[in-house]
RNA sequence: GGCGCCAUCGUCUAGGGGACCAGGACGGAGCCCUCUCAAGGCUCAAACCGGGGUUCGAAUCCCCGUGGCGCUACCA
């Protein structure tokens, strides 16, 4: 255990857009730096030049900032420990191995890629497992291997005793002992002078003064090597943490084929941050019992690594959208608004209003119809049918069937009457406020001895087109009744 | 195959020897409310992987099985 100051990373490799996991891992962390007023360092892993995805280091930057997740030392930041790129730190990463081959902890290895694959091809037709056979750990072998190799440079292997154990300790799993017989000599650095993972690793979380290593456990094999790697550094270890892996629907590690496993793509499709930042933090970890929605102040104030889940979850996305649409309901109406008409003004080919809808929308108009409107959807761009209407200054086209309904189908006039009534009542209605409105039209109803139920249809048709749509009256309030009337005129003409 | 991790309702989880005929939430079913749709309220169905121990007592501790997942690269 360590009583250092609390520094934690993230350490994503920009191989692609970030995985879901890899947020959550960095919501961990950075709950953790800002509980502890600890630092929270974001330090890019490129060190795999073939895998290497250029637009990838935005990704990871706009998922972080996107979930409110901000790094104290890391790219555009800086820090005390620059650079944060592993691709510049490559000196560090050398010396290291260097160090490593004097004290007797690696060897240059000059074995080729062909005879790598034809040894292990080897053993595994023998049913042994695959590792390295130690062939250039001897100064003869080595000397024949390079010899085969031709003017290859060697990379360097980690020498990996061959009997006793190694003990990693797990802050949430205990103990875990490891044979070393069945450990292998991994390579540090590879011939291209870049290190692996398992020397940047070490290397760099000493040198930032990395005090807990959260990550994903998909690690937990090759912990026992990087321990090993930081006792022969002369490193005082980290605190580890294996977080356990996020499941798709069918039990295997969430991936492409699952659907969306990138929180910019929940970001584009119209989820809030706020929701999908509760919604992750507790998938994995929770409070108590009863927590379900809980501001980002409450997990800080709470957040403990001990209630960290050793199994892995299957990532639901049913409750993601309940905790949505709670975040909708609960938000200030004014952030609701905003986010929205970001949404509403964009072409309507990209989910916005129609185009006859003009921009920019007023603000206070929409903050109006955001009460009405955040009760019904789950996800923003579901918001847009449900209040196009409000917005369309030509009126609304319902067609003569959607109006009449099943009620009405067989008795057009019926509805005709009711609606050039429910016109005449409009028309006459003092102070247009929805309480007005709506004893308006049940008296109207009473007097033409329809139920209310099946005059209001008709008028929601009128009104907004639709059959599903937020109260009457409200709806009728906020539209005004200069357009109200309209409709219905219109509604009337068209039966 | 070898090694490792994990194991409570369909899903996320609480629980960590007696408080548990196992609690909450999502989803599902039903009822109520109701101008549609929602939201809300109430109710219901739904789980301790199996077997052995330890113990007066096990969801909880131990062992074995089984199952799921991961790792087994000059990827991270």
């Amino acid at each position: 255990m360590t009583n250092r100051p609390v520094r934690v990373r993230l350490a994503p490799s920009p191989t692609g857009t970030p995985h879901i996991g890899t947020m959550r891992q960095a919501i961990f962390d950075w709950l953790l730096a800002r509980k502890t007023g600890g630092k929270f360092v974001l330090r890019i892993e490129d060190t795999d030049r073939n895998r290497f995805v250029p637009t990838a280091l935005e990704e990871i930057e706009a998922s972080l900032r996107w979930l409110g997740l901000n790094w104290d030392e890391g790219p555009e930041v800086g820090g005390p420990h620059e650079p944060y790129f592993q691709s510049e730190r490559l000196p560090l990463y050398k010396e290291a191995a260097r160090k490593l081959i004097a004290d007797g902890h690696a060897y240059e290895c000059y074995c080729t890629p062909e005879r790598l694959d034809q040894m292990r091809a080897r053993q595994r037709e023998l049913k042994e497992p695959p590792h390295y056979d130690g062939r250039c750990r001897t100064e003869e072998g080595r000397a024949a291997a390079k010899a085969e190799a031709g003017d290859r440079r060697p990379v360097v292997r980690f020498f990996m005793p061959d009997e006793g154990e190694t003990v990693v300790s797990d802050f949430v799993r205990g103990e875990i002992t490891f044979e070393n017989a069945r450990l292998d000599d991994a390579v540090l650095l590879k011939s291209d002078g870049f290190p692996t993972y398992h020397l940047a690793m070490p290397v760099d979380d000493h040198e930032m003064e990395i005090s807990h290593v959260i990550r994903n456990e998909e690690w937990l094999p090759s912990a026992p090597l990087h321990r090993r790697i930081f006792d022969a550094l002369g490193y005082e270890l980290p605190v580890f943490v294996h977080t356990a892996s996020i499941l798709g629907p069918d039990r295997s590690k969430l991936s492409k084929r699952h659907g969306a496993q990138s929180v910019l793509e929940y970001r584009d499709a119209g989820y809030l941050p706020e929701a999908v930042f509760n919604f992750l933090g507790l998938l994995g970890w929770s409070l108590d019992d009863k927590t379900e929605i809980i501001s980002r102040e409450e997990f800080i104030q709470h957040f403990t690594l001990d209630r960290i889940q050793k199994s892995p979850g299957i990532f639901n996305i049913e409750k993601l959208n309940w905790m949505n649409a709670e975040y909708m309901r609960l938000m200030p109406v004014e952030r609701l608004a905003a986010l929205l008409i970001e949404w509403l003004e964009r072409p309507e080919s990209e989910g916005g209003l129609p185009s006859n809808a003009a921009r920019p929308l007023d603000f206070d108009y929409t903050a109006r119809i955001v009460p009405l409107v955040r009760e019904r959807v789950k996800l923003l761009p579901e918001a847009r049918d449900m209040m196009a209407f409000f917005y369309l200054p030509d009126g609304v086209e319902p067609d003569p069937a959607q109006l009449l309904g099943k009620t009405f189908r067989d008795n057009r006039s019926r509805a005709q009457l009711l609606l050039s009534e429910a016109l005449v009542a409009a028309d006459q209605v003092e102070g247009w406020s929805h309480e007005a409105l709506e004893a308006a039209f049940r008296d109207l109803a009473t007097r033409m001895d329809a139920k209310p139920g099946d005059l209001f249809m008709l008028m929601r048709v009128a009104l907004t087109a639709r059959t599903v749509a937020p109260p009457l009256f409200e709806t009728m309030e906020i539209i005004g009744k200069e357009r109200s009337v309209e409709r219905l005129r219109v509604a009337v003409n068209l039966l």
